[in-house]
RNA sequence: UAAGUAUUUCGGAUGGUCGCGCAUAUUUAUAUGUGAGGAAAGUCCGGGCUCCAUAGAGCAUGUAAUGCUAGAUAACGUCUAGUGGGAGUGAUCCUAAGGAUAGUGCAACAGAAAAUUACCGCCUUAAUUUAUUAAGGUAAGGGUGAAAAAGUGAGGUAAGAGCUCACUAAGUUUUAUGGUGACAUAGAAUUUGUGUAAACCCCAUUUGGAGCAACACCAAGAAAUAAAGGUUAAGACAAUGCUCGUCGUCUUUUAAGGUUGGUGGCUUGAGGUAUAUAGUAAUAUAUAUCCUAGAUAAAUGACUGUCAAAUACAGAACCCGGCUUAUGAAAUGCUUAAAAC
RNA sequence: GGCCCGUUGGUCAAGCGGUUAAGAUAUCGCCCUUUCACGGCGGGGUCACGAGUUCGAUUCUCGUACGGGUCA
């Protein structure tokens, strides 16, 4: 069912930081196979590779808003990921998604910055 | 002061630290510059641009579109100024505003009748049962309905009727005056033909189709097509046999189409700003000056200082002109009402 | 980005401008039955929303919202 494999991104030339996902299907195996955390607005999704580089996909569902709150609120991920990024572990698939209920007048950054913190606690991807 | 109405303007500014897209430099990591709207939205219209079709002209067809006048514009179903009609006390606003006398259709229920009408009525004649019937005339009055055959008065009559007359209302034709014109005002003749075309339809005008996922180029890979050439390698036709020949196999080149990936198309344009002139205005002309996003799973964020205080609707995706819809704040003019002078 | 289609009780769905908007199923109430089921009677609609044309609009026209399909 899921034919479309990894080796779809190019992984030959140096990423200065973490790559993103572009590919439907990517984001369906990921989502399957991957262990996850949820907290109260958001779930995380994580995989491993044996690559030297990290893997970032974000999902915002056209339920969640306009297209003004969906860039809002994936500009709050990359920030809030690009703080973490010197402390994590290396190759890692992570997929970062919103819930369906999830409105921009709920959330603010310092909420979702404490959510992702929370879950990645809980999947031990922090180097010691 | 309150309510309303019309028009116009703005859509936070300036710094610091970390970080993102693009361009240019040196150089391969830094520096500098720049970086989303009035609606970017809806996709309701019109154009540029690209490809396809097309000798030229006409007719027909179409789930076609538009429909008062003059002007503006590259063009428009848009805009400006007016005409007619309608709403409002008023400022002001709305108006798909040709044709019902080309033809067809429809008008539920109610009502006699929804278009050459007659239920109750009014009148005349005849008959006899003397208060009813039959034949005829008539459309004044009644009731129904959204809508009932133009309204009032007088004459006239057996009873009545635009049957006749006066005034008024509406339509058609026509004359004069004013206006570029739609049309307005005044007069004459004639008529009183229900409504509906946002029902079919008729008349006039316009219209070839598709859309940047258009289209062009480059590279890769392997399958199929066509043309030309080489050659006889599986083979077939033909022949006693051989050669030539034809088809086919193999192979080379070219062409066209398409798949995957990439590049271009891609932002200097019916551009913006200022001044002057013409015009009631929309707008046009001239001069000077400026270059102001171009991504491709898709760039604007986080923390914070100052300005008394503070940000609604909302995110470019080939470009431009309009319309419609969503929305915060401020200013000005005008109208109505109340109060005071 | 472009081009099309639709919206009628909880669900499915008919409706050539005109009577209180057909029908099926579900649900609620009453009746039938010793009781349940079957059966009978009845109730409940902003015809997505807002303007317009018309005497009159679910139906015709325009706009808005929501949903769906499609492109090589």
């Amino acid at each position: 069912m899921f034919s479309y494999p990894l080796i779809c991104i190019n992984w030959g030339e140096q990423v200065k930081y973490t790559s993103s996902i572009k590919k439907k299907g990517t984001f369906k195996y990921l989502i399957s196979k991957g262990k996850y955390s949820r907290e109260k607005y958001i779930v995380v999704y994580l995989t491993k590779n044996n690559k030297p580089n990290n893997v970032l996909g974000i999902c915002v569902s056209k339920k969640n808003g306009i297209s003004v709150h969906r860039n809002k609120m994936k500009r709050w991920i990359r920030e809030i990921y690009k703080i973490e990024e010197s402390n994590l572990q290396k190759g890692l698939n992570l997929v970062v998604m919103y819930k369906k209920d999830t409105k921009i007048e709920d959330i603010d950054y310092n909420t979702i910055k404490e959510d992702i913190i929370n879950s990645f606690k809980k999947l031990d991807i922090y180097e010691i």
